[in-house]
DNA sequence: ATTATTCATCGTAATATTGCGATATATAAA
DNA sequence: TTTATATATCGCAATATTACGATGAATAAT
């Protein structure tokens, strides 16, 4: 996060910027598309869904469950991946109250 | 953004993926909070709001309206901030995708 | 037991981000 | 015209991110 000064903020504020610094790369963005078109959860399919490296698409995994966007279950030798509902809330609620519905009239 | 392969995503999900890279900064989240809960623009206050620099707070700025989710007005010596709505749907619509009713039942 | 498969982690190089002081720019006020 | 005020931009140093090959760890298959 480069520089930033992460005792300036509040620990919700420094939460829903987490969650959605991990939104914030195609890559992420990409992987959650793709578990959240699945019926069930996934299981081992991801590095043939992009082009990637298998170490960088586990770099990624790793950071979205970091976070708690997903959640991972060992099967054997592969691993199974499906979203965490749990964590959307903060989000969904954040970006509705930026989204009014009276709009600011100010600043053609 | 290091070293992201860019041309391996559709346009559409660098889109998302710039917009939600933008909001995830504890600082920009800050000045996004303190936007919406005024009923107008705000000109020329968000340097007080919060601990940064002017020079940090004006690069945060630039970054939102970058991505379109700040619209600036300068009136006098001063500039007028506020959100620009019409970026939100696509965010909103990639969060709904994701927060699904009927979410997977496998990865206990 | 050995080998194959799957995923995670380490180490590294290239690039991006963050924050700040200093400075530029532009309007307002005197 | 000069001065004050407000915001933007430059340049820098510190740190973070991204991607990959190589390697590790753990289970499955032979």
């Amino acid at each position: 996060m480069g520089l930033t000064k992460i005792d300036a903020y509040s620990s919700e504020t420094l939460h829903k910027a987490a969650i959605l610094k991990a939104l914030g790369h195609p890559a992420r963005i990409a992987i959650l598309e793709y578990i959240s078109k699945q019926t069930t959860c996934i299981c081992g399919e991801i590095v043939a869904e992009l082009p990637l490296s298998q170490a960088s698409i586990s770099r990624h995994l790793s950071e979205l469950k970091a976070v708690g966007l997903i959640k991972g279950t060992i099967t054997g030798t592969s691993v199974c991946y499906c979203l965490n509902q749990e964590s959307l809330p903060l989000i969904i609620q954040f970006i509705n109250q930026l989204h009014s519905p009276t709009p600011q009239t100010c600043c053609p």
